[in-house]
DNA sequence: CTTGACTCCGTATCATGGTACGGACCGCAT
DNA sequence: ATGCGGTCCGTACCATGATACGGAGTCAAG
């Protein structure tokens, strides 16, 4: 078996190689200690699924302050668990409610799509109205589309 | 009934005025034109609700490129319905799968609570090991806790 | 009719999360 | 033994998403 370099970790975790040092820098993940005789660091496999955890948790809008945060959290001897247990409770809410708002989105992007072939009377007419679930007139143009630089 | 001036909106929408015209340089909002004489723009009532569900996307791993996408998603007559049918489809389904994720998190944090105040023989120490919901030993110790600068 | 808070507009600066680069070093295949 | 790609390390640069600032104009309470 080939060892685990960073490279290998970088296409394992389908990240750069600068991202891991990246993440090295910032505490994220721990940098192997490199061998005494001087050659290339060795990844331990689990460092791949820890990157993933971070693209995931990052994709979900945690900041990596925040994605530090969680995995930090551990139910050990160690650990004051109370401490752990508030923190991990304190989370748990922010996940649930992010869970919430995104079913709210889901719910207006699925009205949206049954809304949408159909000819005549359209009542909701973007996801903005569908939100607010309240009016029924429509009466906004478009206007621009791309983001300006 | 005073007017809706753009320091008025921003303590409504919770973010700064500067944030207010960032969004417009990008076109996320639109700009009110001035009044001919030369005074304040005066907003509709409808931006507050926009400012707040850029911001509420944004928590949710959307850039603002994607959270401008979302907004664009409109069924009426002038759109094209088939291609507005197809991006939605496609945020439905980014939608989904960020759900799917948060129910991993949510699941390996009540998981974490469960397992936190019990004294002996804890098995799942941590987030990930939870995630991976395989081996049962733990070992690794927590290490440093602050993000290096 | 002044004064203090607010608006407007352009430009500068900032924090976060990377991405790139250059020179030295390593190591494996030929 | 040599060379080609990968690693190491420091530093520079980049895009995104704001946030700050300065000077001129505006509004409204006193």
């Amino acid at each position: 078996m080939t060892a685990m370099t960073i490279g290998r970790l970088a296409r394992k975790a389908r990240v750069g190689v600068e991202t891991i040092r990246f993440y090295e820098r910032k505490g994220l993940i721990e940098q192997p200690r490199r061998p005494r005789d001087g050659g290339y660091r060795v990844y331990p496999e689990e460092t791949a699924h820890r990157i993933r955890f971070i693209r995931q948790a990052q994709e979900l809008g945690f900041s990596l302050r925040e994605v530090q945060d969680l995995l930090s959290l551990r139910a050990d001897p160690e650990s004051d668990s109370a401490d752990v247990r508030e923190r991990a409770a304190a989370k748990l809410a922010e996940v649930k409610r992010k869970i919430t708002e995104l079913e709210r989105i889901r719910a207006a992007l699925e009205d949206l799509i049954a809304a949408c072939p159909g000819r005549g009377a359209l009542r909701n007419c973007s996801i903005m109205e569908t939100l607010r679930a309240g009016e029924e007139t429509c009466t906004n143009r478009p206007g621009g589309k791309g983001l300006r630089s």
